[in-house]
RNA sequence: GGUCUCGUAGUAUAACGGUUAGUACAACGGGUUUUCAUCCCGUCAACGCGGGUUCGACUCCCGCCGAGAUCACCA
């Protein structure tokens, strides 16, 4: 049984976006839930579009996301380099068996030229193919070809035009006549191949089994397959991923649209279990009505023939969803500890020199409204600094500004002079307390509660009362509710 | 223009000839002793159009319409 082998084989010209991820993650599930391997390959070839860092980036992001690779950049494998720009020798030799065959012939027309019979062909309103212009070189002989052949002439591949047949595992069954076949670049004027080239001569030196990536190759599969035909290779399996859709529109999701770097969702507070299963369960169910997979019932679940095949829509709403889904199943399955240790760089300045447990506690408390760990930032200040007082806060507030403001300052008093003398500040035990106190103060839970939940954090929302309190702590309590009684008396 | 692909609510999807067309996000309303959130309950909302085939079509066939991809010495 032949070993199963995918790869993902991005071009380092920037960061990786969640437009292009999900053909890294479609074949990691591939080779992981078949015993196989994943390769990442590295298909520098242009050199113009080259940006230096780019590796590094991709390296990360899949990294990030937990899409380790068997064989590619730093763990090496059988067929090292894993560079393109680095395997030049083995594309020129596998370009000199084309030229045995006589499939495949110099080719030094100008660009201009070649712009030229576009052109025309445009005017003739047929369309156009380079096989119809192909010059005399490409008569000669293999002998005379390789002769000639130097670094500094293209090479053209000779096409076969004909029907070609092919299954893709995810369209289909596909069929295309000749008018698509033509005479594609093979190696280009600085002596290095074109992805179109390069890919088949590496997928084949690679073993790769299963070829997955965006749709938009899905019409250049004829010359692919007259390609292995001419090199007498197999054909793999091939799957036409379709693409993530911009926001707005029915484009493909590109930079220019925003589309942010996977690894920009990380610094904003995103979890990679949730990201993972956001954009794998984007174009792909099992057919259940389970939405929560972690990366090892992903591995479990994932089949080639539920992928999606048509385009899917990003959307930034379901994944931050996705993210306090996996906040909380973190936390409860796995422990507030587990938890914890993610949320290190998303606290708020003020919280730099707090104790790591009190912030523990903090977190245990609130981790349940967090949507991103980034929330943080913005929603535990009060815990670790006095807020500023703001009287017209508690005046204004809907529960509360019925009251007079000699109302609030007894109930703030009566409040101050209970909890004084309160030993046990336990969420229970300040669970009891506070309910025995707002019975006391006659009002609603609404008024009451409102009332010392702002007079402690002047925050727009918080935790339970009781969790709050006993987190603060008396002392920190009881000196903003007599901070908040001055203020309210001098108002 | 040639070739190819796609088409279920705002979004992501289920259904693989017979269901009141299911689910999730979003929106809206309600519930849990405050707020925000979690959680729970509910409401709104879809088969692109037109022909066939069939006792019966989201499902099969044809046409149309709409959207996208590609036609580089870029990948």
């Amino acid at each position: 049984m032949e070993e199963i082998k995918t790869r993902f084989a991005p071009s380092p010209t920037g960061y990786i976006h969640i437009g292009n991820v999900r053909s890294a993650i479609y074949p990691y599930l591939i080779a992981r839930q078949t015993g196989g391997k994943f390769i990442l390959r590295i298909e520098d070839t242009d050199r113009a579009r080259y940006v230096d860092g780019a590796t590094e980036l991709i390296e990360d992001a899949l990294k990030w996301l937990g899409l380790e690779w068997d064989e590619g950049p730093i763990v090496g494998g059988p067929n090292e380099p894993y560079f393109q720009s680095e395997r030049e020798d083995l594309y020129i030799e596998w370009a000199k068996k084309l030229i045995n065959a006589g499939r495949a012939y110099l080719d030094e027309t100008a660009p201009e030229i070649v712009d030229q019979y576009r052109k025309e062909d445009s005017e003739k309103k047929i369309p156009f193919l380079y096989r119809n212009h192909r010059p005399d070189t490409a008569d000669l002989s293999p002998e005379e070809t390789l002769a000639r052949w130097k670094k500094g002439i293209p090479l053209r591949f000779k096409a076969d035009p004909k029907n070609y047949e092919w299954t893709d595992e995810v369209m289909g069954e596909m069929h295309t006549g000749p008018e698509v076949c033509d005479d594609i670049i093979l190696i280009k004027k600085d002596g290095l191949p074109t992805y179109n080239f390069a890919h088949n001569v590496d997928d084949a030196e690679m073993n790769v089994t299963h070829i997955a990536r965006g749709v938009e190759y899905l019409s250049s599969m004829p010359n692919y397959l007259a390609l292995y035909e001419a090199l007498g290779l197999n054909r793999p399996k091939f799957l036409s991923l379709p693409h993530i859709l911009a926001p707005q529109g029915n484009k493909k999701l590109g930079k220019r649209d925003g589309a942010k770097s996977v690894t920009e969702y990380r610094d904003d507070g995103v979890l990679p279990e949730a990201m993972l299963n956001y954009l794998a369960c984007l174009g792909w169910n099992d057919g259940t009505e389970k939405e929560i997979y972690t990366k090892d019932e992903l591995i479990k679940a994932f089949s080639i023939d539920r992928i999606q095949n048509s385009g899917a829509r990003f959307d930034e709403v379901k994944i931050y969803w996705y993210n306090g889904q996996w906040i909380r199943k973190i936390a409860d399955e796995q422990g507030m500890e587990a938890l914890y240790p993610r949320t290190n760089g998303f606290w708020p300045e003020v919280a730099k020199n707090e104790p790591e447990d009190y912030k523990l506690r903090v977190l245990s408390i609130i981790y349940d409204r967090l949507k991103t760990l980034s929330d943080l930032k913005t929603m535990t200040d009060y815990f670790f600094v006095d807020p500023e007082v703001k009287p017209e806060m508690i005046l204004e507030n809907k529960f509360l500004k019925k009251l007079s403001e000699t109302e609030l300052i007894e109930l703030l008093t009566m409040t101050i002079e209970r909890l004084n003398d309160v030993k046990d500040w336990s969420e229970d035990g300040l669970q009891n307390e506070l309910n025995e106190l707002l019975a006391k103060s006659g009002k609603k839970p609404a008024e009451y509660f409102s009332l010392i939940r702002l007079a402690v954090s002047f925050a727009p929302f918080s935790p339970a009362l009781h969790q709050t309190l006993s987190v603060l702590g008396s002392e920190k309590v009881l000196a903003r509710l007599n901070a908040t009684r001055t203020a309210l008396s001098n108002n």
